[in-house]
DNA sequence: GCTTGACCTGGTGTGCGCTCCAGGTTGGAT
DNA sequence: ATCCAACCTGGAGCGCACACCAGGTCAAGC
């Protein structure tokens, strides 16, 4: 079972150190195993629980839910919730394309006109 | 030539009052008219402005580049380069809708996954 | 004329999500 | 044995984009 250090944890998931410090304080990640001196050694599971967490992170879920995808991700019978919590982010995400994609639109439309006013 | 009041332009803008104030101390917005009393009356010109501004502000264009294309927007020969912030922001856009669409996908496919585990 | 609420300015406070710091410990390389 | 870089903790600081506040002014209705 490969564990990996602070570093490379940090390399791998895109988080900064002091970010894994901090998402493991408030609870988004639970506690990660130690060697005896204290230090940190995450796991293949760690990994793609972060891996996941900065899918999420990335679609602009707020610390807050993360926490509470975290929490609930402790305990095996909590996958309904779990369920329910990404379905209810896929929507908020999908909204957000349709916003993203009618103000494209709108930005383009924009860029025309002073294609237009240019080449007049 | 009809102009608004604060609240008025806030309410048709969407920026708060507090916000329209913040954006014309920024130089983002060129100062406004006043009254004879120093109250501010909004032009429609402002609030096509306003209007630009918040579709800018929504796809996450910072502040420090909506005062570059306030400041621009005052001179009438800097077409050029308001089209070039335009362009460049339209492809932000396009690049951030692609990947909330790849992300989402993964959103499904994890929602997929949980289903899966739920109903075997 | 007086009240009342919308508005004014300058400045301070706030929430989020990290990021940095001081002061100390650990552990692999030489 | 020694060095030094990577790590540790608790706590303070920061950047962004506003939001809020105090203390005063203006104007519309009664």
């Amino acid at each position: 079972m490969t564990t990996y250090g602070p570093a490379e944890a940090a390399e791998r998931s895109g988080f900064s150190i002091d970010t894994l410090r901090y998402y493991e304080r408030e609870g988004i990640l639970p506690p990660v195993a130690r060697n005896s001196g204290g230090r940190r050694q995450y796991s293949d599971d760690d990994l793609a629980m972060l891996d996941f967490l900065r899918c999420l992170r990335d679609t602009g879920m707020p610390i807050e839910r993360l926490r509470r995808y975290g929490e609930l991700a402790r305990s095996p019978e909590t996958m309904p919730e779990r369920l329910a919590l990404i379905e209810e982010h896929a929507k908020v995400v999908e909204t957000r394309i349709a916003e993203l994609e009618s103000q494209r639109t709108r930005l383009e439309e924009k860029a025309a006109w002073y294609r237009e006013q240019l080449g007049n």
